[in-house]
DNA sequence: CGACCCCTTGATTAGCCTCAACAACCGTGG
DNA sequence: CCACGGTTGTTGAGGCTAATCAAGGGGTCG
């Protein structure tokens, strides 16, 4: 088994009983691998569930019928994605590898299950999928009230502070987006983005070398991005364990 | 006890048993009365819960550091809201009543001990707040990938279908925003929202008396918008009840 | 009656898009 | 190994959408 598993995740929030970490291995048994660019399902095909990130990076995009495309997660390891599953019959989002990756796929029933045998545990993904939705909210602010520079300094404080909780070395984001694909997440041309990118490094705040952008003023850039820092869970609330 | 209910809701989508009609009804006994244009509750303030709507219509919205203000979610009688409170402390979203509105404070371990004693409900709100997810991302993409009409559009297709849920004789939408908030919706200005209006009216496909608005060409309006239609939730992988 | 909010309309500006051309890079196949 | 096509990044010029600024009208509430 590769990579950072849900159990991880969850971790991080709550101590596991053995029970509890039992049925996340149960859970998260299978293994499909994604190469980068290929798509794990496609907007408007049957899909049988959710799935877990445990390495690697992914998009979820919705398709517009004028032809544009936005994409409306980037989704790293140890997180959910697919879950308008969970929803639907049908898949509303295409997920799309942005680089080679490894996903558990979880069938409906399965993860049904986990309400009844480990309530806490459901309870858990609520308050993490509850903490997504405001983390969307925010994009939709960025998007429907900010300029630009300001949406492109959102999307990078964002995948830094993400890509640290899995790694709190890395200083530096290797950015498997293309300007385009940084585009499609904030409303812009890839054209803009290319100016704005530029601007950002003319102004002393990002350095870029190839695909790897280095974050040189986070401070500046959480500003000129209005960020909302990133919050700790609350999870006072959950059911006892067992 | 007047109003929608959440157990009203919930039974169009699964047939509740008498033990989960009983919990929803010891769920949803508190009820708060709110004046149109007041708020609920502030973001940064502290919170002890999500709500239930059971009357009139209310907003949540975000502020950015910049003056600016997106509108996240409209939410209707029978929906949940404020359901970052699940995941933080404190509010993430201002909520405010666009009309005289009666909500169901419920307080963050009441809905957790849901989690305890009556798994399905816990699983259905799981599915239903997935469903919301994907409609965000819904919003995203327009704000996002389409021009200001398109923009206006959805949203009226959006609202006018919710309302027909819950009143199926209802044609005609009595519009409780203003231009302005309809501007925070759609990340627009309150000039160009009354500009883009009165070219819906003018090409015939929508009428406004005051406010209210019918829609003279739904089909039309779809199709600008890029709509997706509304999906029935899917609930085959809910755990049994009891 | 006056103050305030909301709607409406016009004129001007600015931010972002479109179109276009070219350079750099990559994987592929000869 | 190199030639090649395709994708990505970069930069310029010009146009359009939506923002800004401004002014006035109608309605409601104190």
């Amino acid at each position: 088994l590769v990579g950072f598993c849900l159990a991880n995740r969850l971790s991080h929030h709550i101590d596991l009983t053995d029970a509890e970490r039992a049925a996340l291995n149960g859970l998260e048994a299978d293994q499909v691998h994604v190469r980068r660019g290929t798509s794990l399902i496609a907007e408007g095909e049957r899909s049988t569930g959710p799935y877990i990130v445990h390495e690697g990076w992914l998009r979820s995009s919705v398709l517009l019928g004028n032809g544009g495309r936005q994409i409306v997660r980037i989704s790293l390891p140890g997180e959910l994605i697919g879950l308008s599953a969970l929803a639907y019959p049908d898949a509303a989002e295409t997920i799309c590898a942005l680089t080679d990756a490894v996903v558990c796929p979880i069938d409906r029933r399965q993860f049904g299950a986990l309400f009844d045998d480990h309530p806490r545990l459901a309870a858990l993904l609520f308050a993490i999928t509850a903490g997504e939705d405001t983390a969307l909210a925010e994009r939709l602010a960025s998007v429907g009230r900010t300029p630009a520079r300001a949406r492109i300094a959102h999307l990078l404080c964002d995948l830094v502070a993400r890509a640290r909780a899995l790694d709190p070395e890395a200083d530096a984001l290797q950015m498997p987006l293309t300007q385009e694909e940084i585009g499609d997440v904030t409303g812009l041309t890839a054209v803009h983005v290319n100016r704005m990118l530029r601007g950002l490094a003319d102004d002393g705040m990002i350095a870029r070398r190839g695909n790897v952008i280095r974050l040189l003023s986070e401070a500046r850039l959480i500003e000129e991005a209005h960020c909302i820092a990133a919050r700790r869970l609350v999870t006072d609330w959950l059911p006892r364990a067992g």
